[in-house]
DNA sequence: GAATATCGGACTAAAGTGGTCCTCTATCTT
DNA sequence: AAGATAGAGGACCACTTTAGTCCGATATTC
């Protein structure tokens, strides 16, 4: 199954919960935790991982917690996800990686090189979808979404 | 991270294979694996899998193999990721799905509703390439991808 | 200086994945 | 008819990844 790590989704999950808030509001863990119903120790991760990849500012002490360094509309899924789970790449085998140079297809793959764009177009829908646009549920940054079209699998 | 299956990717490789012969030539799992350079229990899997996914047709007996059951152009990345690895679906939230119904979040999660987009733009992605695009270096049906820029995470 | 938060990392357990192997059935060749 | 070849199906194991917890240290406020 292709998807997300849990992590991840608790860290749109989190952000989504500041993004409710005023600009500049401090949110602690604890509150986060019982906000959000994910265990307190997993918040904490979370929001350390959030923290250190830029996307919330620490405040230590007494009465701290977090806080966004940005506005909502200026955060991205993708970005999101970069920061919980590392790089979006799609498989392993991609020009300018080090795992190409021991890639035993190299000369006879027929795909080689076109796992770049398959990154790509995953990097740039998940870039397309901002937090503000996921907290709020009319705003369609991406397509029609009508209410109910059935959802086939693919 | 985000990725596919050693799997899927084994699986997209063995059809680009497949995509290079004439329309309806059989190969055989012993002849896939050394083109492949994939071994061969593992690249008998991934035939298996194909196969009864409906990409591939199986020949049994002696001098049998697979053979495509559709042109290149026809099969979509997309298609192939979800016959090896299940439906594409970035996270366990999301409409109609029988997780969503025991979901804590429910009632005050902020992004409900908002990965159906999230899941439907990266569905997108992975069906606008086909087989015959991944298997021709030079077509581009997504994007620029011009030979050499720089690939920045995200 | 006591209480409250985050910081950083170690650690465990469970799940998923990659990969192999074995038995059975179908087909072709001789 | 018999033997060889090739796929079908599934059990199985090892390894990696992930989820989740916990603890000691540091910073800040009251």
């Amino acid at each position: 199954m292709i998807r997300i790590s849990k992590q991840a989704d608790y860290g749109i999950l989190i952000l989504g919960h500041f993004a409710k808030e005023a600009g500049e509001t401090i949110l602690s863990a604890r509150e986060l935790a019982e906000r959000t119903r994910v265990a307190p120790p997993m918040t904490s991760k979370v929001l350390k991982n959030l923290a250190r990849g830029g996307l919330l500012e620490s405040v230590r002490g007494m009465r701290g917690g977090y806080r966004l360094t940005r506005h909502p509309e200026d955060i991205t899924i993708g970005e999101i996800i970069v920061v919980m789970d590392g790089p979006i790449a799609v498989t392993e085998c991609a020009p300018d990686e080090p795992a190409v140079s021991d890639c035993a297809q190299e000369p006879w793959c027929p795909v080689r090189g076109s796992w770049q764009r398959l990154n790509d177009a995953i990097r740039e829908a998940l870039n397309r979808v901002t937090l503000a646009e996921m907290t709020c549920p009319v705003a369609d940054p991406v397509g029609s979404f009508a209410g109910h079209e059935d959802q086939a699998d693919v």
